[in-house]
RNA sequence: GCCGAUGUAGCUCAGCUGGCUAGAGCAGCUGAUUUGUAAUCAGCAGGUCGUGGGUUCGAGUCCCUCCAUCGGCUCCA
């Protein structure tokens, strides 16, 4: 006998060998129904693995994490069996289920994919399905598991067998099919009920761009149909918050093909908008012992080459601007960085001046290749709301601190709570994409995860994701689908104050070198935005609406009244509109509802006479009448409660 | 940059397998209406069908080039 422990600490007796299945089978009918995966002492078995020693058992569901992995990955399998039939000789390489289904990568050959194919792939999938066919995992040599694939003339499983021991490696089968896996899988094909293939895309073999392409097919199932029609659903709904759509109907900005690709034009509600956004951060800054700065938009080649920049990025950037003057070169600036340690050799620093805190909403411009744009979330020209702290080794760890509450002021003032901190580190297997000594690296990499786990923050580390000048702090936030985008980044750098020579005179009289950190809590303004329309839907916080109020005359005989009220909000700082088209009242209010202004005001001859206004809410409907000021106060204390202090 | 898809009026879209002067709704303009919590009515105007080539008696429709956009891959200082 076995004794399995449950999640909630009970403890039961079975018969050895027992599995999963016969677990949840001894629980309830119910639960045995919908039990699709299980992991035993931590690792992931399969319902109908035999359990042989004593160990604490979790049974999975499709409504946790654990059982849609489980699911999704099996379901990989039938759509590789699906598409191995409908185009015999294709090359099957991998297929892993993500957070949103799954996808398999395949060599085609000469078949190009298109959303032709995907009916015809979903049907033959559900065919397979239905067959309710168990998969079941079996250990192969390593020999035998070469040969089959050697016999398939397919390199891409040779490589991933060659790169396992043997022993160690297994096959899973279900009806026909066997693939190379490392296990994982729901009981039978039969659970899944609903399948749709989203779309097929190029993905280069092992993520490189060097090797070959091959066909990744993007796929979504459920154990009933209706939530594969809900997730559809959900997804529709998803793009009616898309911040392109919604930047162009606000009217916040838009592209020109004439102005050039991924270059910005800022529409004026957009503008004014993100001035209100640098208000709001230079407030904090003040308060924080910011110093704003002001750089150009271009600086000599030999900037970049001195930073190191130019080496690495110079070839994939603008390209350098030349002047009457022969051999002379500037670059368009790709960050601030450079001309802020300029600014700080300006004059010679003691210890006592430090820290040095140079603030700049810096415009840079990057050529970003031409596949990558996207929207205001990737362009070519951005601007930063960036920050050069310059500091002694002493002060490292409270400046880090500093900055990520600053970041964590404003997400929390936007109502960002749902973010990733992330810190990214170098990555150990590729030594040359970073500059700089070891010793610095390993400070500050150390000195990112100390202040972060003295903040409290909960933290992923990603190996890779540094800069190629110093390790990061990123604030990682979703869009509307489910897309990550880096918004705040904090980064610690050893390099570049080197690399400019950078001294403070210390209390020994001796020239020392400051550290520098790099930072910018929105990131950039216009990712900020596009990830803040795509949050909001488009409502933002009132002190951010391009309009707060919109007036709407009953009939003309009340312009005169609307212009009253409006000159009030505006004497006490609030924008407001007046709706002056002889429409009726119906149709005003619909159209300010869709123009997603927060608060309506109805003035007609009752509130004329009373001086009253009659106050609508977006999204809520008649809030009654309000005396002007009492309708003052409320839109004062909404600005308030969202504005919090720094 | 790579793979796939898309590109018709300011916006959202229709235009079947190539066949008269390319359609609709919204927005716009003009006029009427003076209106009480999500669309008042009528009229008018608006497009070298992304670009440049080609096939054809004939191209929005078929083929090629380029450009842009979308979904991915790669990249992201």
């Amino acid at each position: 006998m076995i004794n399995i422990t449950l999640p909630d600490g009970s403890v039961r007796e079975y018969a050895k060998n027992s599995t999963a299945m016969d677990v949840a089978m001894s629980i309830s009918h119910g639960l045995a129904r919908n039990v699709i995966s299980a992991s035993f002492n931590g690792e992931t078995v399969e319902t109908k693995t035999p359990l042989t020693t004593d160990g604490n058992l979790t049974l999975f569901t499709f409504d946790q994490p654990e059982g849609k992995k489980a699911f999704w990955h099996s379901s990989a399998h039938v759509l590789a069996q699906a598409i191995q039939k409908l185009y015999p000789g294709v090359k099957l390489t991998i297929g892993p289920a993500i957070e949103n289904g799954f996808y398999y990568d395949i060599d085609f050959g000469d078949h190009k994919v298109s959303e032709n194919d995907f009916p015809k792939i979903e049907k033959k999938f559900i065919e397979l399905a239905r067959g309710k066919r168990e998969f079941s995992l079996r250990e192969v040599s390593k020999a035998d598991a070469l040969a089959k694939y050697k016999e398939e003339e397919n390199p891409f499983k040779v490589e991933l067998i060659e790169n396992l021991t043997d022993g160690e490696i297994t096959f899973c089968d279900h009806d026909d099919f066997t693939d190379l896996c490392r296990g994982g899988h729901i009981p039978n094909t039969g659970i899944i009920k609903a399948v749709k293939v989203m779309s097929a895309a190029g993905a280069y073999w092992r993520g490189d761009e060097k090797n070959p392409q091959l066909t990744r097919i993007y796929g979504i199932s459920f154990p009933k149909a209706k939530m594969l029609t809900e997730y559809l659903e959900v997804l529709e709904l998803a793009k009616q918050r898309d911040h392109r759509k919604l930047g162009k109907e606000l009217e916040l900005f838009t592209f020109s093909q004439k102005v050039g690709q991924g270059l910005p034009l800022w529409l004026p509600k957009g503008a004014a908008l993100r001035q209100r956004l640098e208000d709001f951060l230079k407030k904090a800054l003040k308060k924080g012992g910011y110093e704003m700065v002001v750089t150009p938009h271009i600086g000599q080649k030999d900037l970049y080459v001195t930073s190191g920049h130019y080496e690495k990025y110079g070839e994939d950037s603008f390209q350098p601007i030349k002047t009457p003057k022969m051999d002379e070169e500037f670059l368009l600036k790709p960050m601030n960085c450079p001309h802020h340690c300029e600014i700080y050799n300006f004059k010679p620093f003691s210890y006592k001046d430090l820290p040095k805190r140079y603030a700049e909403f810096g415009t840079v411009y990057r050529y970003e290749q031409s596949g990558e744009l996207h929207g205001m979330t990737r362009v070519r020209s951005f601007t930063q709301d960036d920050a050069h702290i310059f500091c002694t080794p002493d002060q490292l760890k409270d400046e880090f601190k500093a900055t990520i509450d600053l970041v964590l002021y404003v997400f929390n003032s936007l109502g960002f709570d749902d973010f990733t901190a992330q810190i990214s580190l170098r990555d150990p297997e590729n030594p040359d994409k970073y500059i700089g000594k070891d010793e610095n690296w390993d400070k500050a990499e150390a000195a990112i995860i100390e202040a972060a786990n003295e903040k409290g923050l909960d933290t992923i580390v990603e190996t890779g994701e540094a800069a190629f000048y110093g390790p990061k702090l990123d604030f990682m936030v979703k869009d509307a689908l489910g897309r990550s985008w880096q918004l705040g980044t904090i980064q610690v750098d050893y390099n570049l104050p080197e690399r400019f020579d950078l001294t403070y005179k210390g209390a020994d009289n001796e020239d020392h070198r400051p550290i520098m950190i790099h930072r910018a809590p929105f990131g950039s303004m216009e990712r900020f935005i596009a990830v803040l329309l795509e949050h909001t839907g488009g409502n933002f916080p009132l002190w951010l609406m391009p309009e707060q109020v919109m007036i709407l005359p009953i009939s003309d005989k009340y312009q005169k009244y609307a212009k009253k009220v409006s000159e009030l909000l505006e004497n006490s700082e609030i924008r407001a509109l007046i709706d002056s088209r002889s429409e009726k009242t119906g149709r005003k209010i619909r159209d300010a509802e869709i123009s997603k202004v927060p608060y309506m005001i109805i003035v007609g001859e009752k509130e004329e006479n009373e001086g009253t206004v009659s106050v609508r809410k977006h999204g809520e409907g008649d809030l009654g009448s309000f005396a002007m000021n009492d309708f003052i106060e409320l839109i004062q204390k909404e600005i308030d409660s969202t504005l919090v202090q720094f």
